[in-house]
Formats: C-alpha cells, structure tokens, sequence
DNA sequence: AGCTATTCATAACG
DNA sequence: TCGTTATGAATAGCT
C-alpha cells in the first residue's frame, strides 16, 4: 500500500510476511478496539498465525462469552429499569438440568450485571473518560464502605445475640469476664 | 481522522455512531480478511452491534472450527473454587453443562438480585447475609481495580501524547531533562 | 449514498 | 527487532 500497491496474495518472503503480519495484526486488534468503543459494539478478534500461535481481542475482555453470546446468537438482554422483573429463572426451579435451563440463567445473569452497570451509566469501564472514571470509583468506594458499615451492624448484633445466649444459658452476667 | 482527529470514546450522535459504525465494520472485515491472506493466518471476527445485530468474518469460513481452535489452545480451563466466586466485572463461565454450574449459576443470580436490592437504597440487612455481602465487597473491588487500572493507562498515554507535542514544538528530544 | 481534506497505516528500506 | 519515510488507504464531516 504505501511505495507501491501490494498484491492481494500470500506474500512469499518470509521475512517480509512476519514483518507484514505483525504489523496488520496490531492494527487489526487496534482497528477492533475503536470500532467497539466509537460505537459501543462488542467485537472478538482471533488470530492464528500460521505457526500456531494464537492473538486475541475481546471487547469486554471475555472472549468465552462473546462466543457463547455467538452460539446462540442472542439479542442484547435489554436493561430493565429496576422493576421487579428481575427474575426470570425462579419460576423454572422445578425444572431438569437441561442446556435450555443453563442458557436461561446466563440470560439472567448478563440482564443482572447490565442493570447493575446501567446505574453507574450505561458504560464499559473502556468507553470512559478520566473524569468519568474518577466518579465512578469514588461510588463504588462508598458502596464498599456502606457495605462494610452493614456487615459491621450483622457482626455487631449477632455477638450481642451470642452474649444473651449465654447469659440466659449460665446466668452469669458479666459476659465479658467469661472467657 | 479526516477532517479533525476524533475522540477515543463513544460517538454520543447516534446517526453519526451509526454512519461510523457502518463504515469501520466493513473496514475491519476486510482487513481481517487481508491479513489472512497475505499473511496465511487464520482469523475469526465477530461484532455484535449495539442493537444485538451480528456480523462475522471467519478465514477459512467456519467460525465454528475456529472456536473449537480457539477453546483447544486456551491454557487448561479455569476451575472456580466451589465458593461464591461470582465476578461482577468479567467472569469465567465453565462450559460444561453440569448440575454443579447451574447451582453456581443461581447463586449468581441470587447475589446480583441481591446487590441491586442493595444499590437501590433498600438497606434492609436481613435480605443478605455476611458471605453474600464479603462476595459483594470483594467484587466491587476488583471493579475498583479495573478502573484504576484504566485509569493509569490513560495517563500514561496522555503523558506520551505530551512529551510529544513537546518534542514535536521544541525539537528537545530528552523531554525527560526539560523542565 | 458520494465527495474531499486530512489523518492513518504501512511497504520498503536503513 | 526497531525506526523512518514515501505513499496508499481509511475516514470525519458534508452534501
């Protein structure tokens, strides 16, 4: 392409074919990420070499997904506002293990995880700015620190219900002077 | 690229992200389909668009072949603990069609329900458990440290973009001694 | 869908 | 493998 048109055949040299390889690869795998993010698609790239040996992109990083996703060829679960459609698959707990039951629940599960993500705006971490992450983060910090504050709360008052217990059990009132 | 560098983030435009979307697929697949040939590699593409639409390019035109490749060279499939080791973020599914994977699979479900119940302000503790709330945590976490990972990659790529422009506006080369 | 002005990719070479 | 450069390709913004 560049100092000269380069003929649309298996490049003869090997030299020049590993050299041409690497570089088309780079830019294939380049080219698929900013596809995926300019327009919010999610791409797989396989490569083989003709050695053997293996490159790949996925967009989400999960490139067993995307081909489980390929499989069935299913349409993006669509993210449900927070209703409490949240459970497809209860109602087929009775069922058999079947392949149909499996698929239902990763169904379930990729519809769980956008909604999650949808409330933290709808994006991939890859599709996001420095100031969008930096905000984000900070949520997802005092998410964790709430979490933290509630197990506290269950630890808390599950050793006050311990120490009822056995006062109740021993009568002795000073539970800290047990042990 | 013509007319005006662009963003490396999502074409908020929706005719515009359609438009783009549109001309860089058939771009990717057919430098995909270049590589293979100059190249003798073997490759596999998949986009899904963002409306769930699928588009594929497969080398020696069976996508299929080229998973089962794909799967057989992955390093040995990683094996969850039987825990609650459910990753919000990105996930290894097992594959294999198993009484134990669908367990695994409502406790997913189970523990996403939950975790949105959570972010939705319903801090009722009795809806989760300490283990479902030490998984919650754990996987915020890795989360947490995904974005901070992307984060550092940008700025690092700023910095180079940087030195640059530097570079490029002073002809100093060592940009590392100019300040 | 077509048309340019630009930016990008890259074949050949060092 | 790595950098440079002359050229061919891709493509963003318009119409």
């Amino acid at each position: 392409m560049a100092r000269g048109k380069v003929q649309m055949r298996r490049i003869e040299n090997p030299v020049h074919r590993q050299v041409t390889f690497c570089k088309r690869r780079m830019s294939l795998l380049k080219k698929a990420k900013e596809l995926s993010v300019l327009c919010d698609a999610e791409i797989g790239v396989i490569v083989f070499s003709p050695h053997g040996k293996l490159y790949e992109l996925a967009t989400n990083g999960d490139m067993l997904s995307l081909i489980d996703r390929y499989r069935s060829n299913l349409p993006e679960a669509p993210v449900e506002s927070g209703e409490q459609n949240m459970s497809l698959v209860s109602l087929h707990r009775q069922h058999d293990v079947t392949q149909q039951e499996v698929l239902l629940l990763r169904q379930e599960v990729d519809l769980l995880q956008n909604s999650l993500r949808y409330m933290y705006g709808d994006k991939d971490i890859n599709h996001m700015n420095l100031g969008e992450l930096q905000s984000l983060e900070s949520n997802l910090e005092i998410w964790v620190h709430n979490i933290r504050s509630t197990k506290m709360q269950i630890m808390s008052s599950e050793i006050e219900m311990l120490k009822n217990k056995i006062i109740e059990q021993t009568g002795i009132l000073d539970v800290n002077n047990y042990y």
